[in-house]
DNA sequence: TCCCTACCGTGATG
DNA sequence: GTACATCACGGTAGGGA
């Protein structure tokens, strides 16, 4: 038979001791199916240089001959086949070793520590990440299958056990000439429960939304039954009539929002105390969980999703949300609100309580659905590109992102993959410390007028293909004429940066394409390989990276460094005064140019640049607000507020931007940068800032604009330094709160009988009915927030707040 | 108890 | 352990006067 199919979850299995890789999909009518593939598993091992052909014909047949068992299962080398291949960038003779089973490859690989063997590679790498990469089987793209139905017992019983409309024994598998769209099949859930902490309550109810689906499922009857909610005797019937309703809907993914951490485990946990099984999988088994630092949720031949992992990884640096969780994401990307419930109550509601406990809990599984649909041409794209699993590409780290993309595209360039790097090597990276990294102008502050801001295009991943720099093209060091260290890097191409390039002309061409034919396919797509670009650099310098080259990020950014320092050198000569430059921008002042010069030296500038260098124009501004630092004159690095010509600010660094500020303080300041930027002086944002001063000093200001904001980033027994924040995590752990390392702690500080003292002293929970202390909001909020925007107009605000200079505030 | 400084810790920039 | 270095700044810890 023969069928088109779109891979979307990739499994394996052993049969007599062999793997056989499973894929589930669906067809073009939307069937789901079940496609079985053969994988031979292999590594490559390495040979020393100048084997005679001899030599190597009789250590073939000395590795035919290895055996190895374990766990009841015995492996042998199956075929050794010898090739000519490439090792970062060198020529070698390497013999491509297949072993009966991929776990047994470890044991094999280490029956051939001998002298003949230089090195070992690929046993390190995943059974279907090395199935995708040789049988070219990628996920999310159309296939045409050639087969044979998979009849009842064949196959370990894989057809009868298995919850899929067809069951097929791959005999050719080649892309499909059609690609068409593919939809996925979204079902997306979410729990409520009487305990936060897993194993110590009750999933009180369940929440399933997907498309034409909508469904609350609970036990608990108190009050009147609503008629949108399906109510069950006890947890468990109300377990299994979830897993019931997850296989009628059918999903290719199941997605919930922090569900690794919480709702899948917490679900799995309920349910063994119920001791019945939660047999999600199309296989009728229950979720398996990786170990790791965070533990993935992994439900056979359904995909299932943690949202909030994919968005912090790949998300968060472009969202404005302060925190990642579901409510502010979801406002930001799709316009969708959570209902407000207060869970004080739990414990002791009502009916109507409970009606909006349920809308609640309905709610959040509908906006996870809409969040997952916002977001599934990002996950698309970034499957296609980096070809490894959905499983995975939501999940792993930017790094790992990096180096699947060069595993994927190694057999471009014949080359033999590296190895992960040991714990010892590990350990031996981290120790090496800092290296110099980039280059940042000390401004002078002041308030400038018309500004031009250039910057440098993915500026590390530029410098990294003009000037070769990688693992593969490191020769070493040398002297320079005047006898300094150098860093030599190959002419000859490397693959790393020609993938590089590759990488960023591809996004070139599609940011131009989104611009052309604005849709959320064109924009992932250029987003995902702006991101790959601007994570190059990174990954180089890695510690945990199997192309980790120390050298080659010095490089990078020592090259960078040169650069950017030579662009500035040209704009002075051209006549211009540079304000700040930080990394791969540069602003300067136009004076009395026309922005035509300014573009035409731009168009020059760019010719001198070498390689793929380019210089970009970010944009004209009106004015800029440089200031100084608290406790210096020297001009403040990374501060600054700009305002462009279509009066769009453009705030860096400032507390308005900084999370763990009061809101009072942010938004004065806010406001006081905005006054002076439209103005152009400091006249009446000086007003405001006294108003806010009078508020304050008359108790008007409301509470929730003094809370403080601060990460708890590691548990609170391991701090040394008792700072306010974990004061406040332990005022909340003593009343029985829960408290979670990465949690935002909130806190005020108010009054209390002594005068002065830590500001540790004067902690208080914002639910505490204690008035605030006036004079650490002024101080310690206020004067640090604006102290030197009015510096910078020579006014000393600080004599202002306490009263001293009343005549000044007049002039 | 006051004052100074080194260090801790967070969260920003690019 | 989960891309890099650079920077600002509040606040505590801890020693000396």
């Amino acid at each position: 038979m023969k069928t088109n199919f779109i891979p979307i979850d990739y499994d394996y299995f052993d049969l007599n001791g062999r793997n056989f890789v499973r894929i589930i999909g669906r067809d073009e009518s939307g069937k789901r199916i079940c496609v079985v593939d053969e994988y031979n598993p292999n590594f490559w091992a390495i040979l020393k240089d100048g084997l005679s052909e001899k030599k190597i014909k009789s250590l073939v047949e000395k590795i035919k001959k290895i055996e190895v068992e374990s766990g009841g299962r015995k492996s042998k080398v199956e075929k050794v086949e010898i090739h000519d291949k490439n090792f970062l960038g060198k020529k070698v003779k390497a013999l491509k070793i297949f072993v009966t089973n991929h776990k047994d490859m470890h044991a094999v690989a280490d029956k051939l520590k001998i002298k003949e063997i230089e090195k070992r590679r690929e046993y390190d790498i995943p059974l279907i990440s090395k199935y995708i990469i040789e049988k070219n089987v990628d996920p999310l793209v159309w296939h045409e299958v050639i087969g044979d139905y998979i009849g009842s017992g064949e196959f370990g019983g894989i057809a009868d056990v298995l919850k899929v409309d067809v069951c097929i024994k791959a005999n050719k598998i080649s892309k499909a000439k059609e690609q068409k769209e593919f939809n996925p099949r979204i079902l997306a859930y979410d729990i409520e429960a009487n305990e936060l902490e897993l194993g110590k309550g009750k999933v009180l109810m369940i929440s399933l939304y997907g498309k034409n689906f909508s469904k609350v499922l609970t036990w608990k009857y108190d009050g009147k039954k609503q008629d949108f909610v399906e109510y069950f005797k006890d947890e468990a019937e109300m377990l299994e009539k979830f897993v019931e309703y997850v296989h009628e809907y059918s999903p290719d993914i199941l997605v919930g929002y922090f569900s690794d951490g919480f709702d899948l485990p917490y679900l799995q946990s309920a349910a063994a105390r119920n001791k019945i099984k939660l047999s999600l999988g199309l296989d009728q088994k229950p979720p398996t969980f990786t170990h790791g630092r965070i533990s993935s949720g992994k439900i056979s031949g359904i995909v299932h999703i943690d949202l909030f992992r994919f968005i912090k990884t790949v998300y968060a640096q472009y969202l404005q949300s302060e925190t990642l969780g579901l409510g502010e994401v979801a406002a930001e990307l799709c316009g969708e609100k959570k209902l407000e419930f207060d869970f004080a109550k739990i414990g002791k509601m009502n009916g109507s309580d409970w009606k909006k406990f349920f809308e609640y809990n309905l709610m959040d599984a509908k906006i996870t659905y809409k969040l997952a649909e916002k977001i599934w041409p990002d996950m698309l794209e970034f499957t296609r590109i980096i070809k490894e699993p959905l499983f995975g590409i939501s999940r792993d780290s930017m790094s790992s992102h990096v180096e699947n993309y060069l595993l994927h595209n190694l057999n471009r360039f014949n080359e033999i993959a590296e190895k992960r790097p040991t714990h010892d090597e590990i350990r031996r990276r981290r120790s090496l410390g800092k290296y110099e990294g980039a280059f940042v102008l000390q401004p002078t502050p002041g308030l400038y007028e018309n500004l031009v801001m250039f910057d440098f295009s993915s500026m590390y991943a530029s410098v990294i293909v003009t000037y070769n720099l990688s693992l593969s093209t490191f020769l070493g060091e040398g002297k320079d004429e005047k006898g300094n260290k150098t860093l030599k890097f190959s002419k000859k191409k490397g693959f790393f940066p020609e993938l590089l390039e590759e990488i960023i002309y591809l996004r070139r061409k599609y940011k131009e394409e989104y611009k052309k034919d604005k849709n959320p396919l064109t924009k992932a797509r250029s987003n995902a390989y702006k991101l790959l670009a601007n994570t190059a650099y990174g990954y180089q310098g890695f510690f945990g990276a199997r192309y980790y080259c120390r050298e080659a990020a010095m490089a990078t950014s020592a090259f960078a460094k040169k650069n950017i320092l030579e662009v500035i050198e040209k704009i002075k000569k051209e006549g211009y005064e540079i304000v700040y430059s930080d990394t791969d921008s540069i602003a300067f002042l136009r004076k009395n140019r026309s922005k035509e010069e300014v573009l035409n030296f731009l168009k020059k500038l760019n010719k001198s640049l070498p390689g793929i260098m380019e210089l970009d124009l970010e944009d004209f501004y009106k004015r800029g607000l440089f200031v100084s630092k608290r406790t210096t004159e020297a001009g403040a690095k990374k501060k600054y507020a700009l305002i462009s010509e279509n009066g769009k600010l453009k705030v860096r660094g400032f507390e308005t931007v900084r999370r763990d500020w009061c809101n009072l303080a942010r938004n004065l300041q806010k406001k006081v940068l905005e006054k002076i930027l439209r103005e152009g002086n400091e006249k009446s944002a000086l007003k405001i800032v006294k108003e806010v001063i009078k508020k304050i000093k008359t108790r008007q200001v409301n509470k929730e604009d003094l809370i403080i904001k601060t990460q708890l980033k590691k548990p609170i027994e391991e701090y040394l330094s008792q700072g306010p924040h974990v004061i406040a995590a332990k005022k909340m752990e003593m009343r029985g709160l829960p408290i979670s390392v990465g949690m935002l702690v909130e806190y005020f500080v108010g009054e209390t009988n002594k005068k002065g003292g830590r500001i540790r002293d004067k902690v208080f929970l914002p639910d505490e009915n204690v008035p605030y202390e006036i004079d650490y909001y002024l101080n310690n909020q206020i004067l640090p927030a604006v102290e030197n925007i009015f510096e910078v107009f020579n006014i000393k605000l600080k004599d202002i707040i306490n009263g001293y200079s009343q005549k000044k505030l007049f002039t």
